[in-house]
DNA sequence: CAGAATCCCACTCGATACTG
DNA sequence: CAGTATCGAGTGGGATTCTG
């Protein structure tokens, strides 16, 4: 899932945008800054991460708690709510993963006969 | 799912594009022509249904079955990979029956409190 | 009947640079 | 540290009209 060679955009399956399961996935153990999230998504640029994270508070999804301090930081942890997202998550990616070579054995014929006809 | 007041766009998961759990949804009985889709599916202009139609049978999870005749009529049909999907849809469908009310209170405080911070 | 052609809008995503 | 500002490209969805 976190693989660049495996891009979630050929999963048929989506949770929130592109990276919001992603983010989920990434709290499952517990509560993360923004840099810390920022490392396992080093593909993502903070003003999309942001995005991302707000949606996920404004659904109650996400709760952010800024810590003030010297350094000030900020904490992104799943709700109860979020939290449970994470078990039709965890279907959808034992489906994909089931069916992975499935979906792109289809695709490859599928294009190549779309070749052949033109 | 198929009610214009609950617009699925609202709905943090998703299958494919905009109406692909919904084209499954209908296949779900069995076969159906395109002009049998586009009944439940009236919102759905038919070129859009068209290409969703062409992305899942690109994938595998549909067949199209075009029988000629005096009145030419095109059947689409689950696949077996496709009827694998109706599952995850079930489980995703199932949390977000559970969790809608909660979805929508959230996102009213949050953009309560948003507009107050104005 | 089952689409294809065309045009267009809105939105998402991303790169880059900047800031309290 | 945790974002915001700005800009640009690409994509998805839709309205309308036409066709083998």
């Amino acid at each position: 899932m976190f693989d660049e060679l495996c891009p979630s955009s050929l999963n048929p399956i989506r949770f929130g945008d592109k990276w919001a399961a992603l983010v989920i996935r990434c709290l499952e153990g517990g509560p993360r800054r923004f840099s810390e999230l920022r490392v396992p998504l080093r593909r993502v640029t903070p003003k999309v991460l942001t995005r991302s994270l707000r949606a996920l508070e404004r659904d109650g999804l996400v709760r952010r708690n800024v810590h003030a301090g010297r350094l000030r930081h900020v904490e992104y942890e799943l709700t109860p709510v979020g939290r449970s997202l994470l078990e039709p998550i965890a279907v959808a990616c034992a489906w994909t993963e089931r069916h992975w070579d499935e979906l792109l054995d289809a695709r490859e014929s599928y294009d190549d006969a779309a070749r052949h006809d033109r």
